[in-house]
DNA sequence: CTCCATGCAAACACTTTGCAATCCG
DNA sequence: CGGATTGCAAAGTGTTTGCATGGAG
């Protein structure tokens, strides 16, 4: 697998040593990906496969992980630091859709906010290089059931 | 002050009483308004009028605040929960400019987001009813500076 | 063999909770 | 008065840190 001889060769270019529990830890986040797993899930994960794994340990490869950007954490106000994998810089700065209803987290168009950007430079005089965007509201399948409750919303 | 005359009314409304620790909390969210406070902050703040007054009351206050919908949380990711006034709906749904340079967090024009909204009911059939939106980049003044500087960023 | 990395537990920082005392209505 | 509200301190979170041991290079 390509992302994890990229993550071992990232290691030896910045110094850092190459050990199993890194290579776990890194796993479990590839493998669940579009998951935004938090730390405590990680390592929860990770002590299946490896059980003498510290939480300290997790906690320090996510930062590791991140500072190596290979990684990069969200939050969703719901107490939990979460992580994504930076696939490529233009993945990097997609949103999120949060159901009120079911709570499912979906991943929205990438490049939708890109207009607004520009814009925002013109007015703002502000230059943005990055985003983190949260729409909260209502699924689809939530949509439905609602309706068909006659549920009102708001 | 027709907002505390307000806080006034939602209290009683609510069944609520009205105490001199939730009016202080409020009065110091009020006059902070703009400033992101975090609820260490409001403690702080709130001290300085009312000495006696416990991190647990302002922590309780500003549950309460915000289940009035007076208030709401926000989070730049910096540890703590910090809040805003709700004006009207309107003002609740803006956005961020915060830079990555000084800091600084300005807000952003109302109504950029309204058509991506739109968009994303079409495309993802989701409904939006609120967003939460952080640009991260630079402000003008520190652009200007970094110019200056021929310092180059990402 | 030399450090970096780990595991453990203790320490942290922010927030919440239990409870007796207080005070609004 | 009576129950909601408070202050205090203790308990809970998720996360970080100190330190001796262990393992990669």
């Amino acid at each position: 697998m390509s992302v994890l001889k990229e993550f071992n060769r990232v290691l030896k270019e910045k110094g850092y040593k190459f050990t199993s529990q890194r290579q776990h830890v890194f796993e479990v986040v590839v493998e669940n990906d579009g998951e935004h797993l938090n730390s405590q899930e990680i390592y929860e994960l990770v002590r299946k496969k490896y059980p003498e794994i510290g939480v300290a340990t997790v906690y320090r490869t996510l930062a590791l992980l991140e500072e190596m950007k290979l990684i990069y954490g969200v939050d969703f106000e719901d107490g939990f630091r979460r992580y994504e994998i930076v696939k490529d810089d233009k993945e990097h700065r997609h949103h999120h859709l949060i159901c009120l209803e079911c709570g499912s987290i979906k991943e929205g168009e990438n490049d939708l906010l890109g207009t607004i950007e520009e814009e925002i430079l013109r007015k703002d005089k502000f230059k943005v290089t990055n985003h983190k965007v949260k729409f909260y509201g209502y699924c689809d399948k939530c949509l439905k059931i609602m309706e068909k409750n006659n549920k009102t919303h708001t």
